[in-house]
DNA sequence: AGCATAGCTGACCAACTAGTCAAGAAATTG
DNA sequence: CAATTTCTTGACTAGTTGGTCAGCTATGCT
């Protein structure tokens, strides 16, 4: 490795750290409840160097934000407009758990960002996510005049995967304790996304 | 009104307050969010009167999170197991939905709570909610035996009521935004809980 | 009225928190 | 090697927070 890949994979680790155990104690005490010295600790560095690579608290959680924002716009991707409705809703519904699964944090933060009014990310639930379930919509509302899918309203339906997708994650601690304290495992992972992707599609008369 | 009921009114009162406005500031910031002198500003009081009332945060905390528990002990009472799929879970749906309309504060402090891994309400969920469940499940399945609804996984079913239930209380915020800012109105609730009515009853096999 | 009790509150304190800073360690460059 | 830049960190500060307490007011009782 050369000084310079040394040099900046200390930064690049350092963020790292820093970003993944942000979003671990964001994700369990909010914004507010979250302090520096908790992320530090988590994140085995000292405070000062925390606020080395981040000036303040809030531009740590904003930067913790974006990131979530970036994986949530990918599987937004995967709602794919010109698949059948069946296609379209059965992949972005496993596209959704599967986040849930891997960035359980993220989700957290995103629910108590919400939760608390959506003080930083009201700029993109105005316009990013907005446009997008626009569009959506009236990719659903086509379908529902091909007949191809019942006369559902779109927007309940869009609420509906995310909420229950969302929900893996959110009350992932709800979920492992009526699932007598384990974690769910491979198997229940693909028979929730099974259930799910079944009862709505089936819902909505895409079956 | 009487002496005694004047000052026994001066204690409800007071207390109903406090509750009130500590259901507030919990849901908007979650526990450690939360200060003492907030719920005071809000309620109007001095923030040492709360301490009369409530030893400590966490006991004021606490008590936010019983009368919660309580409405929702109310709205499980309703998941008859003597009707037929039909009946049961529409009685379910709309009463969720009912008290996520009126108790927006309650259903996201409850959220928050579980996000942060329920260090309060672990023995509600191990006790209480985790009997609930199983009885309802018994049923559901006793439901699927009798061909009554198709052979879906009773637990995935609950999960999805709850989570798209509670998403309209929980995430109103993101609701609200997607609805060009204005809170639903009563046919906006009315028609949100038909949809998911439909949807989830049509999925499972029971209409 | 006069005493007792419940309810209320301003002022205070010890603990904690975000953010600063100066001094130094480590890496990079010429 | 020496100069320069990047990175690291212990120690500090100003402001905030939960909780206390002595004294106050209003209510209830006889």
């Amino acid at each position: 490795m050369s000084h310079a890949q040394k040099r900046n994979s200390a930064r690049t680790e350092s963020l790292g750290v820093i970003l993944l155990h942000g979003e671990k104690i964001f994700a369990e005490f909010g914004f507010k409840g979250a302090t520096m010295q908790a992320i530090a600790d988590a994140a085995g560095l000292p405070k000062a160097n925390l606020h080395y690579y981040f000036p303040t608290k809030m531009a740590l959680y904003r930067e913790v934000i974006e990131r979530i924002f970036t994986i949530w716009l990918e599987a937004a991707d995967s709602f794919d407009t010109s698949a059948s409705p069946r296609e379209a809703l059965s992949r972005y519904i496993r596209k959704k758990m599967e986040i849930s699964r891997a960035h359980p944090c993220g989700s957290k933060v995103w629910a108590n960002e919400v939760i608390q009014g959506a003080p930083i990310i009201q700029d993109y639930l105005q316009t990013t996510l907005n446009e997008w379930t626009d569009t959506r919509i009236a990719v659903i509302n086509r379908w529902i005049s091909e007949g191809l899918i019942d006369g559902i309203d779109p927007r309940h339906l869009l609420y509906m995967i995310w909420a229950t997708t969302q929900h893996y994650a959110d009350f992932q601690h709800q979920v492992v304790t009526l699932n007598g304290g384990n974690r769910l495992e491979d198997s229940q992972w693909e028979a929730a996304t099974k259930s799910v992707t079944e009862i709505i599609l089936k819902g909505i008369g895409a079956l």
